[in-house]
RNA sequence: GGCCGAUUCGUCUAGCGGUUAGGACAUCGCCCUUUCACGGCGGUAACACGGGUUCGAUUCCCGUAUCGGUCACCA
């Protein structure tokens, strides 16, 4: 007796506090499950919980809903932890932060979900269940070769099954007394109208007769998610409830919980978000478009602990956090202005939920290219210089971090990742093995040799900086004496020094590889190429 | 199938009774340039359909269609 009044007393006392704090701070809580990487849309959810915690003045929790141990995955919560930190988003409170209302771990909270289940028991609010899964499936199915509206465990259906509203006191106790599993259902009234304010989308009305009752304690001893959520978020004083469309059907029946639980005057509001949708065809975003379109869906790269398969993610695909934030804020919301690029901060300032688009979106990889281009471009050299050394490293090349700054200021700007610097980069590493045949063809002269020939003297006697403005001015000088129109021999040049036909800025890929080395490549051109039969 | 939700250029979206229906990605063209890019400028391109309400509907209401979600001892 005194056990149970005392275990009561925590969650009474903290409902107390919970409410003096309602009307001044707003706490919302991310609450994935711990069953596989976390999905870009599950990303996009923390984000704007996050934007939405941040622009409040608010607190942001994280929450592990790992309720069904036939689902864990080992290194899925070490996952989620590690992406959200990517992205740059920060955990007030919950899981890796501690806080007051710890454990955040669903598991680690049985005792307070089964006291309240109970609680509904005696209450009269909800009830023990009895039947097998072949029970159920024969219930099923008997309803539907009757052809009943609806096969569900429901208030018309309930008194002909197995439970504590059909079966003797005594019989109940025996049971349970004799370890038979068992579940605790809700007992959802026959004819109730549930209301609910979404943020995002307005009044939404269900009846209760579309609600079945929802097993809230398993046989294992384990809530459902809809027994966890409602019990955690009020334990935990979550004022916003921030969460995906899929969610939406079974928000009546989270009203009518926390109805019953005594906790509806201090009930969050609810802001259910649009899906994100196949780039193309039918349906929601799925790892299989991934593997068909060749681009990621997860934050970070994952390796399944048992197959050993590999999910890429897009911080291994070279997309910066930044741009990743920023790609998966607009989908789905919008500021109403017309600015494009927003810094976290700024997403902050801006961010309203009654914006929210209602309609799924497509995922649309082309424009994470494009806020990732937009992003490298931005990004100071210096930064970007580590990159394209490790690369140039690991291609077997030696680079300076001075090089490799130079690099990264020459390119940057034509690239939609950073990796890519060092792809278009190979010339200024290597000598051309080889030289495009259309270009040799429609370019390699006698006009081109002669102008390679007295650049290559030019440069032979060439002292002083050897930066791109010299070089220009040296090779202007020795095209005018020449008598060569520069124009018409810049691609020879080209070809001659890289073997290709297009590419970055050529003073300054000379400026790069160095005198020695661009008076080499003009040499070996010379040498090595012959001018077409005509 | 029942229930819930949604529906503006190919895509992301602005619009909240009267607009030449705006922006971005993609696409096309032009300019810039020694080339390819980048960048700049410009073009093509949308209110799902049918009824109402209204002087007037992209906007409000009702149907239809389509799409999405959901109907587990999964979240």
């Amino acid at each position: 007796m005194s056990e149970r009044a005392n275990m009561s007393r925590q969650p009474l006392f903290r409902s107390f506090t919970h409410s003096l704090f309602m009307s001044t701070s707003v706490r919302v809580r991310f609450a994935p499950s711990p069953t596989g990487p976390l999905h870009i849309g599950g990303v996009r959810t923390a984000l704007y919980n996050y934007l939405f915690a941040r622009k409040m003045g608010g607190k942001m929790l994280l929450r592990i809903e790992d309720t069904d141990q036939n689902r864990f995955v080992p290194g899925a919560e070490d996952y989620i932890l590690e992406s959200l930190r990517w992205v740059g988003i920060e955990i007030d409170e919950g899981q890796g932060s501690g806080g007051p209302h710890a454990p955040y771990r669903q598991s680690e909270r049985k005792d307070i979900y089964q006291k309240e289940a109970q609680r509904l028991v005696d209450e009269g609010k909800a009830y023990y269940a009895f039947d097998t899964a072949e029970e159920l499936d024969a219930m099923r199915k008997r309803l539907e070769e009757a052809n009943a509206p609806a096969a569900q465990y429901n208030a018309i259906t309930r008194m002909q099954m197995r439970n504590s509203l059909t079966m003797k006191p005594d019989d109940i106790r025996a049971r349970i007394d004799a370890g038979e599993p068992y579940v605790i259902r809700l007992k959802t009234p026959r004819k109730e109208e549930v209301r609910l304010n979404d943020i995002i989308r307005g009044w939404v009305n269900v009846h209760s007769s579309a609600i079945d009752d929802k097993i809230l304690l398993k046989s294992d001893g384990l809530p459902t998610y809809h027994l966890a959520n409602i019990v955690d978020d009020h334990l935990m004083g979550i004022t916003h409830v921030i969460r995906g469309e899929e969610w939406l059907p079974s928000a009546p029946l989270h009203v009518l919980l926390y109805r019953y639980l005594g906790w509806e005057d201090t009930m969050p509001q609810f802001a259910h978000l649009p899906l994100l949708l196949k780039p193309e065809g039918n349906g929601k975003l799925s790892k299989r478009d991934a593997d068909l379109g060749g681009f990621p869906i997860f934050p970070l790269q994952w390796t399944d602990p048992v197959t050993g398969q590999v999910a890429r993610g897009f911080r291994e695909d070279g997309y910066l956090p930044e741009a990743t934030v920023n790609f998966l804020a607009l989908l789905g919301w919008n500021p109403g202005t017309e600015q494009e690029l927003f810094t976290m901060d700024e997403l902050i300032a801006s961010f309203d939920l009654a914006q929210v688009h209602k309609a799924g979106a497509r995922f649309d990889i082309q424009k994470a290219q494009w806020f990732n281009h937009q992003y490298v471009r931005q990004r100071p050299d210096a930064e970007l210089a580590p990159i394209v050394q490790q690369q140039a490293e690991v291609a077997g090349f030696t680079c300076s971090a001075e090089k490799a700054e130079k690099i990264a200021a020459l390119l940057k700007g034509r690239v939609n990742f950073a990796r890519d610097i060092f792809n278009e980069a190979t010339t200024l590493f290597q000598a051309p093995a080889s030289y495009d045949d259309a270009i040799v063809a429609a370019k390699w002269n006698e006009d081109a040799k002669r102008a390679v020939t007295v650049f290559r003297d030019a440069l032979r006697s060439f002292e002083g900086d050897f930066v791109a403005d010299t070089i220009k001015n040296t090779l202007g000088d020795a095209m005018q004496q020449a008598g060569i129109k520069q124009g018409k021999i810049m691609q020879a040049m080209r070809l001659a020094l890289t073997g290709l036909g297009a590419g970055p800025d050529l003073m300054l890929t000379m400026e790069i590889i160095g005198k020695g080395e661009t008076i080499s490549r003009l040499e070996t051109a010379l040498a090595t190429l012959v001018a077409p039969a005509n």
